[in-house]
DNA sequence: TCACGTCAAGCAGAT
DNA sequence: ATCTGCTTGACGTGA
């Protein structure tokens, strides 16, 4: 099992998702700013190492505006080098690596220029992945998308359009249950036509879902993640008793956490802490863990 | 230097 | 109709 934590490091002092307007883009903003967030990237990588922190969602911002038509920068030539350095790091570390599109991702769109962009975003998220010589192991996360009033017809055309895809993309590409259109027999259902393992992220599927168990679900997931694609990805977060329902907690809910770890340790599977408080929670988690050993032996 | 309006992009649900 | 939440921050103008 690993930990790991999306995007940002507050203990460090860079930050590796900065980016800019679109209206300032210029060939020289965009190379530095990649620079900056490859930079960072390595020392965020570093950091996660020496805290024992194995399992890292790399942003989206790390090239900005990568799948706009305004970049012509050749970033995949000028970075290649770079990028492989990180991705050597990564391989040699056994580093678990996942991206996660953002929500304007939708691949069964009833727009076309709305599937367009998707599929142009994702191919670039595919390609920072290969040019860091990453294998099928390091994902790329992705919501089924929207229901539009029809959702049998909506799981259509995402299979589809999923059918359509280059097979290096497939071999990347997972599903993830949300909080309020695909919950986790939705995915399930999908992976049964096409094959896509099926990312269990446990907060939605408190907030949307069929009532099946958890352990139901760990053994239909795990069943999902085929040797190439490694060890079954979940997502966990708690609820901040603060703010409106879906929003995510400030700081690891340690009662919780526990709670979640007694009933599903029996499986293999990598856990991405989504909580604000990023590496604090990780380390935490981690923490946690260790001192229990016990919470964490198979059964 | 700092506040704060705004930022490429979609969808659903609440108000 | 408008706002919020999603990986939510961070940019950058104007004072």
């Amino acid at each position: 099992m690993k930990i790991g934590y999306p995007c940002l490091n507050h203990s460090l002092e860079c930050k590796g998702n900065r980016t800019f307007r679109l209206h300032s883009y210029s060939e020289d903003k965009i190379k530095q700013t990649i620079k900056n967030n490859l930079d960072c990237l390595f020392c965020i990588l570093k950091f996660n190492l020496n805290n024992d922190i194995l399992f890292f969602r790399i942003s989206s911002d790390i090239i900005p505006f990568a799948s706009h038509p305004i970049c012509t920068f050749p970033w995949q030539n000028y970075f290649s080098n770079h990028l492989k350095e990180i991705g050597r790091f990564i391989i040699n570390n056994d580093i678990r690596i996942s991206m996660h599109p953002d929500q304007f991702i939708v691949i069964n769109s009833l727009r076309e220029d709305v599937i367009k962009r998707s599929l142009t975003e994702i191919i670039y998220h595919n390609e920072i992945l290969d040019l860091m010589g990453l294998d099928s192991t390091a994902k790329i996360q992705i919501h089924v998308g929207g229901v539009y009033g029809d959702k049998s017809n909506s799981i259509k055309r995402f299979i589809d359009n999923y059918k359509s895809l280059d097979s290096s993309i497939k071999n990347r590409l997972v599903i993830e249950n949300d909080d309020k259109s695909y919950c986790i027999d939705d995915c399930i259902g999908i992976f049964q036509r096409i094959n896509i393992p099926v990312l269990f992220d446990y907060f939605h599927h408190s907030l949307y879902n069929n009532h099946e168990s958890l352990h139901k679900i760990f053994e239909s997931c795990r069943k999902t993640w085929k040797e190439k694609d490694g060890f079954l990805m979940v997502d966990y977060s708690s609820q901040n008793p603060m703010k409106p329902r879906g929003s995510h907690a400030d700081k690891l809910d340690h009662s919780n956490f526990i709670d979640f770890i007694k009933l599903s340790k029996s499986y293999d599977f990598d856990i991405m802490l989504e909580i604000k408080n990023k590496e604090q929670s990780a380390m935490e988690a981690i923490k946690l863990l260790n001192s229990d050993k016990r919470l964490f032996t198979k059964s």
